[in-house]
DNA sequence: ACCCACCTCTTGACCGGTACAGACCGCAGG
DNA sequence: CCTGCGGTCTGTACCGGTCAAGAGGTGGGT
């Protein structure tokens, strides 16, 4: 076999061949061209080693070097294969609260960590809605994680229009699709059995919920529309409703301090204020604490409080909060082993069994000092 | 005019058309068979609406609906248009860093705020390199942010040879690429001046290199191979230098926990133990910090410590730790600026100038607690 | 000597779009 | 009556690969 190859002399953005004209780009064909052998050869260099000689795979390499070739274009791969090498990440928020929230961030790292073996790239999707550019439908994935949104989002349609395997997480699944959920009804069971346990009767609850402002919630069992929301009320009420407990319920907009901090003050200022508080998030009970202190109340000696996920700051908080753990990095293997089962699955892979994936992550009430036995009745 | 979205109800596997047989796939030409119209015009009612009556497009968007087609497939209008929509991001380390070390995280949360309106998802990249699967070479994007790297490391050299349009952060750019640098120079030099206006002049640091265990430096103005680590070397000595400081330089291998603490004693064992210190991070002199108070040593009345970043344990240490001030929101911005730019420019955007863009970040010295004039000799 | 399996490489079709240059048409202007 | 023109739609040629089937040559088994 002759392969005439001259050393190539820079490729300063001009490019051009040795023989014919002027050639735009280089591709899998201006190797086969400069070697004498066909594209298709030139394609199992690079993707399929066992499928020609290493003498002349080595020759198509040097060749390929020398012409600055990288490798296959990865756009036009992806259209031949099928596959793209990337799934895709869709929040409720800005893709930025992926990074700022820290339970969100534990559990994103662990599912790259996890998804990293396969090679598979993590792509955030902004779900910004310019007419044109519709991220979810228009960026090329294998799949796609669900992360905690609003069942309704647009976003979540078009991937499902799109037929592509998800998994949901943190979230009521559709039909059909895996899903990664917290065993919150039972943390969050545990948590007020604790407050039980400790002779607490008189019960607040701050949780999130639909509600546009900050207020007390007519009935206890309206839960909000949010999906964990609602689990974990439920598992609240499970053991509180039957204990006869007194239970206010006050409902947040939204998981921020700044009206965590008016939820704390409508409990505080009620005429029979609740001896103890569970709270949706750990950051609405280290607002409370904070709250409480500066009121005048002390935590957990006048009254208890108690938090949700055991993020890093429950343990900072003064006391340190008794809270639910979750653990995210359990949380967020099960889903990237789910996310690629699904695609697996979605490709036939009949090793993989063919239901959807239905993962229940355990909690576990973690007792610090922010619970207390009920004080004795003034 | 928007499409109508309903809640997609189910298109249970099974396809099939009114007309014809069992078809594989729903493309741009089954809808045109079904509506009468060329595959191009189903196309542009797609992506290009100006180019056809109002009327038929309707006529052709309501067809795709009915046949459950999204819009046209992503990889292939990659392949056919030249771009994806999505950007890469390459670390160091794993992926799972991204999202725990706090400043990175604060960093690519202000990335994604910013990139959000142009609608492009942040892939991150994990760097495995496994023969067949390398995602820097293999996944489809119009760009990427290589953050804090080793020069030398593989990923990178894989999206240069694509020729991609790249921005550098925290790191020295190849020739052309755009850069975001933070101005560590300037902070660091601040920090030490902040020091010797103290009264210091036998000064500790403690910074990271690329030596495998902790030890002391021979020469101080060995930096690490890092490109931030020597910068603030650099930065750091422009003031000590001059003043005729007595400067012990302790090299970590990295910037964990571990080895700053193993660094840590090592200063404080010193015959003549320096009276500050100046930390290659915040997480350094944290520990930095414990070790000295487990030693007896107290801070600040004996022993000055300065960290870098500002992360939130600046603020949480015992006590808060004088530091250098990063503006992450800035950078943030200001790298998903340069990106766009970039890419933009690659596409022969003449309205963004067409050298690479060189953002520098101001910092600034934020004094707490951790630094006070330097004791009376014992 | 013969047949077949095996290793290599080639051929032709296809992946599902988009760009660009017309073709066709009704209408206003000279 | 012919021309020029803008608005619509069509035809053809890509985009840069991969897949599946087949064509030669080689060597081993019998």
């Amino acid at each position: 076999m002759t392969t005439p190859m001259r050393p190539a002399d820079a490729y300063p953005g001009s490019y051009g061949t040795s023989e014919g004209g002027a050639v735009g780009r280089v591709t899998l064909q201006t190797i086969a061209d400069r070697v004498g052998v066909s594209r298709m050869t030139v394609s199992n260099a690079f993707s399929r080693p066992d499928q020609l000689s290493a003498e002349l795979r080595a020759t198509i390499l040097a060749a390929a070097d020398e012409l600055g070739y990288v490798g296959p274009d990865p756009a036009a791969r992806s259209l031949a294969r099928g596959t793209t090498g990337a799934v895709g990440v869709l929040l409720t928020e800005s893709v930025g609260s992926a990074f700022q929230d820290p339970i969100a961030a534990a559990f994103f790292g662990s599912v790259a960590q996890e998804l990293a073996p396969t090679g598979l790239a993590l792509a955030l999707l902004p779900s910004v809605e310019s007419p044109d550019r519709i991220p979810a439908r228009d960026i090329p994935m294998d799949g796609a994680l669900v992360y905690s949104c609003a069942g309704d989002m647009a976003p979540v349609n078009w991937l499902i229009k799109r037929k592509l395997p998800l998994v949901f997480v943190d979230q009521a699944p559709i039909a059909g699709a895996s899903s990664v959920l917290l065993d919150d009804r039972v943390g969050a069971r545990a948590a007020a059995q604790h407050l039980l346990d400790l002779g607490h009767r008189r019960i607040g609850i701050l949780t999130t919920a639909s509600d546009r402002s900050v207020g007390i919630a007519p009935d206890p069992a309206t839960a909000g529309v949010g999906y964990v929301s609602r689990e974990r009320v439920e598992g609240w009420m499970s053991a509180l409703g039957p204990a006869g407990a007194d239970v206010t319920v006050v409902h947040l907009p939204d998981n921020t301090e700044v009206h965590a901090e008016q939820g704390a003050r409508t409990l505080l200022a009620l005429d029979d204020r609740p001896t103890a508080v569970l709270c949706f998030s750990d950051l609405i009970a280290w607002t409370f604490e904070r709250v409480a202190r500066s009121q005048g109340v002390r935590v957990p000696d006048d009254l208890s409080v108690v938090g949700y996920d055991d993020s890093p700051i429950a343990r900072r908080a003064q006391p340190a909060l008794t809270t639910v753990r979750q653990d995210l990095d359990a949380k967020g293997r099960a889903a990237a082993t789910a996310l690629t089962r699904a695609i697996a699955r979605s490709r036939g892979d009949a090793t993989v069994g063919d239901g959807p994936d239905a993962v229940l992550v355990p909690t576990e009430l973690v007792v610090r000092e922010s619970t207390a036995p009920v004080p004795a009745e003034r």
